[in-house]
DNA sequence: TTGTACGCGTTATCAG
DNA sequence: CTGATAACGCGTACAA
């Protein structure tokens, strides 16, 4: 700055406050400043405006983990969002555990950060209570409180309270709360199976956490409307892959086709996608599979998973703007409706499938090893052309 | 600061000096100033330091897209690593445009980064080139360098030149390159598949660079010592998923069972699983699959992924090192090999399976649609039993 | 072993 | 509209 100022003989608080597009000053001089400073290579120290201003235009963000496949999108929308506004995000993974959240909050501190966005951080508010004790703006995204199990248990079985719709939000803390519509994911799910014709439709579980309840939530509510519920709902063991699909596989040995299955979230489907085929099920004539998240994966699984989409960027946008852009009728928390991706694993429901449907029920175990099978798994020969014209 | 030294009845140097382990302390006034530190909430700011130092413990580190699943494990083993260090990654996600890879080294050296760690970069040498000019230390994890098609060619059908062999590493420019083994992979691939018996291979390629050049070459390394060259490649369109599948699919038309398939990566072994249930052919039985990386997802599929796995979280964490231990041995280029992860897609061949097999090439063609070919795909009621002994 | 004093590059205040 | 100057918090050369 002092070379800028020294080539053009004006002081540096002139090229400060040219740099800046201060309203008091001349167009010619910043126009000259502008350009001396282009042809001198000038670069500005963040460190020494941050000192000076004790602001950092940088965002903290907290995230689980990076890459995940969801979170890369979330972050991304930040990313693009803060850039737009002379931000940039500085990322933190804090892997699920507190200690590393408590780390994360510090090294923000100690840059001068300003603006903080957790990603579905961990179930407790400690961190974000102490994030504005600090004094920082927060925003949250998508915070999947822990829930008491007995509120499933009342939304499965019971009669549904007020108490359970209003559950969430921002706790009584001081934070922007961008999140994700589960109860309307978990209906438009379910709806678009019922408008396939799905009479007999199951919902598998997630964890015990708020995304989790709002969307057997959704489940509900969408059933209750056209008079089908109660449906079965599935409880693996949260987290756990191999119990998700062995939840659905012992579900599908006791049930006839066709099935409409509304998963947790995509991984659960993909789960189910695995369980359908080791029992025989076929994806979608004799089991219609519909995700929630749209995950980078839910386009290549086989088949590609119908799912109902977070706007994972624009959640993340929003986060920033929340923080930002304070005039932008900022509500306290912000909603975000999900929108369908239909893709191979749901399909209308078939007049006659259920007589063949019936027949994989019985008899499949484990298709994955033996060979007697092998020859029954595949069409016969002269079978071949005719399945083109069906 | 000044409160500490205040409370103590000390100078700020004497703190400073305290908090930094300078020698020249006592021991009884650096305890004493750690714990009024620490009871005051002392937090340094990393702005005044870096402004005094010129230098920022901030690692800059550039990748294509944040939470591909691969990069997300890389980024992982570099935060915790420059952890360990005192050092905090400073993301930057360019999604593959050079003139957000420009953008990134402008605010790295806004912010007095002066390491830099760029992540599968685009082809040309330019950001790191002008990485090194700036004076930043910089190190490469698996940069994908064009190569020309020609090259190819030569692996595939002429002789292999040393010059192939050589290619890639640090071209001409002073930085450290850590890199997976890429021969040595599709060399493991292609063995696991030969020791399950396999004697018609199949390799798909991947575009035009470094790392696909080099599986190539391993496959064909592999296949030399075992008598078994030449076996055909495929060539789909570079990144696009569905001519990967067609291209297997049309092989495979083609072909009798066993084969065994080494794909380009795990998203080509993806199609490759994809285009084998559409054609009628199983996984394992008929058609073993081994992909390279070992993405996240690759333990989703159906069946999972038999794949090369990187080591992800090394090669971030050599990343590091390599920039701020340059006493740790500093060869320029490292090169990390992998290892197999078997899953569900690769099985040893069955002397049978010829016969079988066939029978699926010559009549599959599309079983996802009509229902002529329902009743076959699944096997019939009288051996449902009897599968489960084989 | 400790204290004094300066400067890193900016911005904000005050004066002109 | 512009200039002079102080201060942000820290590290370090120099002095004690």
């Amino acid at each position: 700055m002092k070379d800028v100022a020294a080539a053009l003989n004006v002081s540096t608080a002139t090229v400060s406050r040219s740099l800046r597009d201060d309203p008091a000053i001349s167009l010619e001089t910043r126009r000259a400043v502008l350009d001396m400073a282009r042809s001198l290579q000038y670069r500005p120290s963040a460190a020494a405006r941050r000192l000076r201003t004790r602001a950092s235009s940088l965002i903290g963000v907290v995230v689980q983990s990076v890459g995940d496949g969801y979170v890369g999108d979330v972050v991304l929308g930040i990313q693009q969002r803060a850039r737009d506004l002379g931000y940039q995000p500085l990322l933190f993974a804090a892997e699920g555990r507190e200690d590393l959240e408590a780390e994360a909050l510090d090294v923000f501190l100690s840059e001068q950060v300003t603006e903080f966005i957790a990603v579905s951080p961990t179930g407790r508010p400690q961190l974000l209570r102490r994030a504005v004790e600090e004094g920082l703006h927060v925003a949250v995204i998508n915070w999947d409180i822990e829930v008491p199990a007995s509120l499933f248990d009342s939304v499965e079985r019971g009669r549904i309270g007020t108490r359970v719709t209003n559950f969430g939000s921002s706790a009584g803390i001081d934070v922007s709360s961008i999140a994700f519509h589960d109860v309307a994911a978990g209906m438009m799910a379910t709806s678009h199976l019922a408008g396939l014709g799905h009479r007999q439709l199951v919902h598998v579980r997630g964890p015990n956490v708020r995304s989790s309840l709002f969307r057997l939530l959704g489940f509900r509510r969408a059933l209750e409307t056209i008079g089908l519920w109660p449906q079965p709902v599935l409880s693996p063991e949260p987290h756990a892959q191999e119990s998700r699909e062995a939840a659905v596989a012992a579900y599908l040995r006791d049930t006839r086709p066709p099935v409409g299955m509304v998963a947790y979230d995509d991984l659960s489907a993909v789960a189910a996608l695995r369980a359908a085929h080791r029992m025989g099920w076929r994806v979608p004539e004799d089991l219609s599979v519909v995700g929630i998240d749209d995950i980078q994966f839910a386009a290549y699984t086989n088949p590609g998973l119908t799912t109902v989409a977070q706007p994972k960027q624009e959640l993340g946008a929003l986060a920033v703007d929340a923080l930002l852009l304070p005039g932008k009728a900022d509500p306290g928390t912000q909603i975000l409706d999900g929108y369908l991706v239909v893709r191979e694993s749901t399909a209308p429901v078939e007049r006659d499938a259920g007589e063949h449907g019936q027949q994989a029920a019985d008899t499949s175990s484990d298709l994955s090893s033996g060979s007697a099978g092998v020859l029954s798994i595949r069409p016969a020969t002269h079978t071949g052309d005719a399945m083109m014209d069906g």
